[in-house]
DNA sequence: CCCGTATCGATAATTTCGTATCGATATTGT
DNA sequence: ACAATATCGATACGAAATTATCGATACGGG
């Protein structure tokens, strides 16, 4: 276990967490197979991914469910950050609202806009700021990660501003791709690129029918 | 060209095209070393992506704009698909008014939801009409992709709503793990994988700087 | 009590993906 | 016209990820 986990590993193993949390009837043990056919992967890939971070697997029943949650809730959110969010349409509302982050160590306490509407508004329970404010609130606060949700012709500037206010961690749902110094992380989350694979695997699966 | 193109070429394939749409003064030609530059990506990775749907690189000058961003638009939306929408919340609203998936070859048709507050009325210019009717228009227009934006409670059994009424792609975005039969495409977007990955950049930036 | 089987962990092989290198070619400057 | 240079496409190499294989181990059934 805590050997080097690949990107491809991290970002399967909220995935099993999602899973087994999700699941109603949870048996004691589960299996590295049962979770590969549950989730599509393969059973050898499943029990590689466990191994970078538990060790408890037993022959013939496999790990104790319990313990991997908890193996991989602490290796997943063990440390909580603070975040904001930049643009309170439908999508930075969805995000603000949605339920599942904090249990990955992600918290969500602002947002800002521009909109007079917004400003003093709660959206699930987090309090909506004029942009004004921002550069001084994550300052003072010493938020990290800043989240993106604007029209594509403010992205970047609002990257450039929220970087000099000392966020270090850009996620951007924005269509525009946003530059950054290299002491900074970005992902830049592009819904046509998913787009792109479930629609190559569409046109296979009618062509292979044919 | 028009060799087997790679999963990873394929997602970003939209990159390339996004960015070179979105330069306010497009040059008449663009090399690979400039897209790789802009998009911090490898020189010879781009020459090699766009060598899978084009032929047309000159030496010392790079690709035709207009005729990348073409041959790249026919190759991303070739076939026009229509595709439907469950669940009009924040987030499904986010994606019925995402300008964008047109260009990719990919048009919302239609939104279903529950609350009688919604049905009827039009988002982004897309009418939104109760779950009732869902199978009934999804097998009379032929529809072939649907994406659920909804609580992870009812994501189950909507995806096999949608499968049973003739849909064969599936993009979720609610927090539950989608489970289709093989004759089906699914595309589980998990909003926590990406963010284990952002954030453990995050991580490390933070401690390379102790 | 022993044998068959499901499962694990580890190692090895294969595949996929990314990077480096090299000759060829078009443009620019002299 | 010719040399210098930026860029392309192709080939070869290396790294990363997935998949296959194998011995070891725990449980269940004769």
């Amino acid at each position: 276990m805590t050997t080097v986990i690949s990107k491809a590993t991290l970002q399967r193993l909220p995935i099993y967490l999602n899973y087994l949390k999700s699941m109603a009837d949870a048996p004691e043990y589960i299996s590295a197979t049962t979770l590969a056919n549950a989730l599509r992967l393969g059973e050898v890939q499943v029990r590689k991914d466990l191994a970078c971070i538990s060790d408890a697997g037993k022959p013939k029943v496999g790990y104790m469910t319990k313990d991997l949650v908890a193996v991989l809730e602490d290796y997943l959110g063990n440390d909580v950050n603070d975040a904001v969010i930049v643009g309170v349409g439908h999508l930075g509302k969805a995000l603000m609202a949605y339920k599942g982050f904090e249990e990955y160590g992600f918290k969500i306490v602002a947002g800002f806009d521009l909109d007079p509407a917004l400003i003093g508004k709660e959206v699930a329970g987090k309090k909506v700021f004029g942009v004004e404010k921002m550069e001084n609130l994550i300052r003072r606060l010493g938020i990290k990660i800043g989240i993106i949700t604007l029209p594509k012709e403010c992205a970047q500037e609002t990257a450039d501003k929220l970087i000099a206010a000392g966020i270090r961690a850009i996620w951007n749902f924005s269509p525009a791709y946003i530059i950054v110094p290299d002491n900074v992380a970005v992902k830049n989350e592009n819904m046509a690129s998913s787009l792109a694979v479930l629609s190559k695997q569409l046109k296979e699966l009618l062509l292979s029918e044919k």
